[in-house]
DNA sequence: CAAATTTAAATTGCGCACAATATAATTTGA
DNA sequence: TCAAATTATATTGTGCGCAATTTAAATTTG
């Protein structure tokens, strides 16, 4: 077995550090997190009702590339811990609403101090976080070929 | 609210483009493993493996960053497919000795095409690969300070 | 040497991710 | 117009990932 050349080195893939990075990143996340009472998943999909609401199932999933298999047990959790409302839209049934309940709303502002306590967490300076947001966005653009 | 300067926008969270690069990547895996009966996370055990062997639960995941609550059901699968051994350790019976099977060994050789398969199925030429382990690697140094 | 401590793995419990399938509402088109 | 196709979400089932706890073996220490 050629050592020097072999492709199944694990240090020769390039999935496994991406993959133990985004496993980190989640740990690193979760402390900070918990405090808000929610998980990484959660965090993101009220990210983007912040952004915008309210949003269907369809819309949040295109966003974040997830399924209803996975946002819907999701959003009915942040259902019941009050944050959200899910109701079916009135036009078209088949489509579900999800809104941000008061307190859903609110929890923006205590998110507000999340992406500088992470920087924290991961010991990281203004400098490079600049040279980390860099190296992902490349990543992110050479993997954006869909699927 | 402040939109241009916004820290809670999804599209300022470096967290955001690494956890979807990550999960993409998984799913680029997924058909070109299954023609091995491995899921994405076995094929990274069997990777380990394959470097040396035998090896402990506890060495395995110092290397891929898992525990036990992960990797113990993880190589109860792989040994109910023949492809692993796991016995204890005589000389400290604490320690569980995870050895490759003939099949799990012979799997390696199916394996060397994976790397290109994936390659192939990300639709990355040669330099974008390079590329692209560079950028991977920028965001593993920098993450790497621990948990 | 026996009790306390440490270590390695297993177990339990929760929450994703995602494929596959099901269900129900809407749209399309012969 | 109504049957077929499409669309949106829900459900089911598998396999992680990880925190917390448990179990059992080995080591340390008093």
């Amino acid at each position: 077995m050629d050592d020097e050349n072999d492709p199944l080195r694990l240090d020769r893939q390039i999935c496994f550090p991406l993959y133990a990075a985004s496993n980190r990143l989640t740990r690193a996340y979760r402390p900070i997190l918990d405090r808000l009472g929610l998980t990484y998943a959660q965090y993101l999909v009220m990210l983007v009702l912040w952004e915008e609401a309210p949003q269907s199932v369809g819309s949040i999933g295109a966003r974040l590339h997830l399924d209803s298999g996975t946002l819907t047990p999701l959003l009915k959790r942040l259902e019941a811990a009050g944050l959200i409302t899910r109701r079916r839209d009135p036009e078209d049934e088949r489509r579900l609403i999800v809104t941000p309940t008061e307190a859903g709303a609110a929890l923006r502002a205590e998110a507000q101090d999340v992406p500088v306590s992470l920087c924290e967490a991961l010991g990281l300076t203004q400098d490079e976080m600049r040279e980390l947001a860099g190296a992902v966005g490349t990543v992110t653009r050479l993997l954006r070929r869909d699927t």
